[in-house]
DNA sequence: GCGTTGCTTGACGTTGACGTCAACGTAAAG
DNA sequence: CTTTACGTTGACGTCAACGTCAAGCAACGC
């Protein structure tokens, strides 16, 4: 059992291919801080962790959060426990980050609400137009 | 009855202060069609259908959507009923938006999960901190 | 050895979404 | 009549988020 079997890495081609974004859009992410891949001689090595913060960080962007932001939010995720202090800091921006993404789920619900009513209001026209030949 | 009472408007400042924004970026709008107030001279004129456009306009933003892209949806809301075809295009058109928004539905409620457990383990560090003196 | 393939680092270009002047009109207030 | 407040149109600036070269190293097949 001594001796973990050695864990899969990735390319930055194969983990560009996979998230579905360009070698340049990782590099920059990397530039921002938002991944930190292993170096191996030149070359990145990423390794399961690095796709999972990479994920976390596409999913921020398809919400409209700007790169830094999501920075910040991804930090939190992988902080040692720390002390108390830190503790209750980190329970602040949670409850911030809450009330902004449970405004982003209302914006979304009335969206779909929207998009429903649209819908019936079209197919009612449609209704008309076909129902009386 | 003849003679509908004088309907409220508003200036571009009041619909500025209104929704938060700068009139520089109502003007930005109205530039890219989203918007299209009223003209009394060389000033704009809002009325409530401005409001209403913009703050559709204004969630969309919020939830990440380009601005061209926006303008597309708003379209749908006002278009007049049109003739079987139109209303066919539309009810797909209504299809696919409800596919990215059903998409942001999910990123938003993972991130919401997300921050609860992350919440609960935080907790849990400080009770284990406090709780033994 | 030599070309191909894949990775690397600059460095400059681009697009969207405005910010920020400058220069001017106009209508009410003093 | 002049000031003040609010409106207007350009035009240029800026910032984020990449795109797009250019030029070079490094390993592998032949």
């Amino acid at each position: 059992m001594a001796g973990m079997a050695r864990e899969r890495t990735w390319t930055i081609a194969e983990v560009a291919e996979d998230l579905g974004v360009t070698h340049r859009t990782i590099r920059y992410y990397e530039h921002l801080g938002l991944i930190t891949p292993e170096r191996r001689g030149t070359s990145r090595v990423f390794h399961a962790r690095d796709r999972i913060r990479l994920r976390l960080v596409l999913r921020g962007r398809r919400l409209g959060f700007p790169l830094e932001e999501i920075r910040r939010i991804v930090d939190m995720y992988d902080q040692q426990p720390g002390e108390t202090g830190q503790l209750r800091y980190l329970l602040d921006q949670i409850d911030d980050r809450r009330g902004v993404l449970t405004e982003r789920l209302r914006d979304v619900q009335a969206a779909l609400q929207e998009l429903d009513d649209l819908e019936r209001r079209c197919r009612e026209d449609l209704a008309r137009l076909s129902g009386p030949r």
